[in-house]
DNA sequence: GAATCAGTTTGCCATATGGGAAACTATTTA
DNA sequence: TAAATAGTTTCCCATATGGCAAACTGATTC
């Protein structure tokens, strides 16, 4: 269980960093409605491939998103269990906000400021 | 009302970028529980006043924070209201996946591509 | 008035980020 | 087999970010 939050810091960096850019909350958007290739994804924006693939791969990164290729085609797919971590940390700060301390308070509490931040 | 939702690309931008960092969050977390000068809230960071002034004004600049200067002492509280509008993003997010149709996810979905990615 | 204290400003630095162009690989399709 | 398609890689660029040290301003306190 600690084991299991080793990292929740970077974890939580890399996420919202991942929804700190408009493109890449399109496409998380977009994925929510079902799994798409990369070229039909990418339709919608003005740049480059290149630059597109960077956003997909900082998604990747933050595990936002997975991605599998057959053939010559990448089909991408939404995690939608990492966008309920961000929500998870906003709703725990509001458990704080409003002085809480019920279970997951506790939980909050019992962590080390390395580990909540 | 649709004035009032101009621009809220940038601010969700700003909002996720503000969040996207241990020390900010740590900031924040710190000030769901109380309003604290800036001299107090540096002191569990490591770095010097200047880098943490940084953090400070983007906190600030992404509207999660507010600040006054009384004498020589700057009080910062937090707004838990930006705070509410990532969470709200996410909750969005979840209604679509969760293909709801309730006045949220008509709200959201009534809104242009500019407007909601 | 001198010293201290809280914050601010200015420069500097290394690295990260978001974009482009061009050349390349591997898979379909004609 | 030739051509088109879907990605990928490499290299380059401008700007943003996160940190430092040092000098500075303005308010309190001794």
């Amino acid at each position: 269980m600690v084991r299991h939050m080793v990292n929740q810091q970077t974890s939580l960096d890399s996420l919202f960093h991942a929804l700190a850019d408009p493109t890449r909350r399109a496409v998380v958007s977009r994925l929510l409605k079902g799994a798409a290739p990369v070229k039909q994804l990418s339709e919608p924006f003005e740049m480059g491939l290149p630059a597109f693939l960077k956003h997909l791969s900082v998604l990747e990164g933050s595990g936002l998103i997975h991605t599998e290729k057959q053939g010559r085609v990448r089909t991408c797919r939404v995690d939608a269990e990492r966008l309920a971590a961000a929500e998870g940390w906003l709703s725990q700060q509001r458990a704080i906000w409003h002085g809480r301390t019920d279970r997951l308070a506790d939980f909050v509490e019992s962590q080390t400021p390395e580990q909540i931040s």
